[in-house]
DNA sequence: CTGAAAGCGCTTACAG
DNA sequence: CTGAAAGCGCTTACAG
């Protein structure tokens, strides 16, 4: 039916052996002979099964990715990164979610078990990270994409989420912000305590403390933005900027402030991260640090295939940089 | 160093048949005897090799996904929706995608001639058509999402863009608006002449002809819906609403009618299609027809998992209905 | 430069 | 109910 190497050797009148020197371009082989067999391949059709390949050779020329949800805003574009990155390099992207819960980690875990593909990419794992770093100190080679909790132990990628926070401070003091709200994402992550600790610093420096009734603790979602802003409007406490941790809160912010009657940027500037597809339609458009996602899978991808070409692992997190992207929710100066 | 099969018929006292008949749970194994055996697994934690029994069994328990790109708006929910049904079923999901061009396409192929999947989830493949055909007509399992060009010759799942374009129009029509622009998909896309079709014979049925001047082809993205209400505005030529074939263009509408100081929606209504994320934060937030994205990938995955477990291919395609969303850009009356 | 043979880790007739 | 053996389609020492 299918045609096997079996079928070139003797179409070629050559060995097994020999077709697989010629199809992994082994130096040993006469010129002639590797000619020949070529053109049989060619006129046959003949692609190696990849499954007897991985077999043969204990690697599968896979790897396998992670993620918490497809659905997020700004996934797409790391996958993107990703998979462009492993075809260019000749290998399959398996793709695993944790959508499902426990079932998902033991569903995922099982495939690495089963040796489904060779390393492992993955974007904060949060429940699975107990899980994840056992598979690793078994030996399997994996790389954290935007290392939420910080786990020196895996190679990673990461934006400077420091920085990013400071770069947000610096815009709204320039424009002359002295009272700004802090909706960070969950504390547990150390995105978002580096985040607010690059924007407090920042202030701190220009000689405005932050206090804390002035940071609250959202967890992504747009209506954890409208909570915090209602919130503060709620005790008087005024306000003339919100810096939140990612774009979506940033959103629900923002329709808080002008539901309640406020404009925005004059009254408040609203500053968010991540710069997701979104961030360019709401009304304003939002000003925000971009992360470069697609960069970031990349990079990622780059790291792990490097590794499994035999390189050593990354020692250290690499790290990419964000840019404040400036629209009409917190105008230049 | 990894525990085989070997290692477990050993420790148990037992064949490799007889492990593999538990593994697989056949009946004629002594219970006593299975019983043993499966504790000799757990204490080694002996997964079988999934390259193994691929090779032996001649499928990989892996279905392969095609997607054009990976950060279209709605891809990520399509993705979540293929990935959740496909573990569930035990199966992996290996992703491609036509970003590099031609040579994304080499090396799909190539993989589907390597039998790295037995079945394959196709969206919109555009270039890729003949090769997927080819490729199908070899004995590939194929499903289509979205099907743009309508090819009969593979199962698909499809919505109800016909129905879709309908329900805009009489939403339209009830709130009065006889003068409608239609910002259209490529219409060398089904999709688009279907949402077309539905919405000009519903007008048409309500005794209003909307003239070829007021349907202006646009590619789905955001500018083209600009341009189209700018060439209108530019023309003079009167409208009091607008629906385009998908929500990027329709926010580019939008946004042209309020940069031209038209209000939305009083003087001009605007409805879309998909209710992608980005259609809620839009100013005013978008009335728009959705697609069930979600849906439509799980039944995908469904149609060809039930394809490769045995039942024949599904005869005609599967329809899943829009839903007209209602939100201020055109409310209701 | 080339080939016979063993091996990768399973499954599956076949025989008992 | 159980096992020996062949087979899935490759790669890789080993020998020549």
């Amino acid at each position: 039916m299918r045609v096997t190497i079996a079928d070139v050797a003797r179409a070629a009148g050559v060995s097994k052996t020999t077709v697989s020197r010629v199809l992994n371009t082994k130096a040993e082989v006469d010129r002639a002979t590797a000619a020949r067999v070529r053109e049989v391949i060619d006129e046959l059709g003949y692609v190696p099964s990849s499954r007897a390949v991985g077999l043969a050779r204990g690697r599968s020329r896979t790897v396998g990715m992670l993620v918490p949800s497809l659905t997020w805003p700004w996934m797409g574009e790391v996958l993107q990164g990703v998979v462009d990155t492993v075809e260019a390099a000749g290998y399959g992207l398996l793709l695993f979610t944790c959508n499902r819960g426990v079932e998902s980690v033991e569903w995922f875990t099982g495939q690495v078990s089963a040796r489904a593909f060779d390393g492992l990419l993955v974007v904060e794992p949060e429940n699975t990270l107990a899980a994840i770093t056992l598979l690793h100190r078994k030996g399997l080679p994996a790389v954290l994409i935007d290392d939420r909790g910080h786990h020196p132990e895996f190679p990673s990628v990461v934006t400077t989420n420091h920085d990013g926070g400071a770069s947000a401070a610096r815009h709204l003091l320039v424009t002359g912000r002295t009272r700004p709200l802090v909706v960070t994402g969950p504390l547990r992550f150390g995105c978002a305590r580096e985040r607010l600790a690059g924007f407090r610093t920042t202030y701190a420096e220009h000689g405005v403390e932050i206090p804390s009734e002035m940071v609250i603790e959202g967890d992504f979602t747009e209506r954890s933005g409208s909570l915090a802003v209602q919130q503060l409007m709620r005790h008087g406490t005024g306000f003339d900027a919100v810096f939140a941790h990612n774009d979506l809160s940033a959103a629900g912010a923002l329709r808080a402030v002008r539901a309640a009657g406020r404009n925005v940027p004059d009254d408040v500037a609203v500053v968010g991260f991540d710069d997701i597809p979104m961030a360019r339609h709401t009304e304003p458009p939002l000003t925000t640090v971009r992360q470069p996602m697609r960069l970031m899978g990349e990079s990622a991808a780059r790291l792990l295939l490097e590794h499994l070409g035999g390189a050593p692992p990354a020692a250290g997190p690499t790290i990419l940089p964000t840019e404040l992207v400036v629209r009409r929710s917190a105008p230049g100066p």
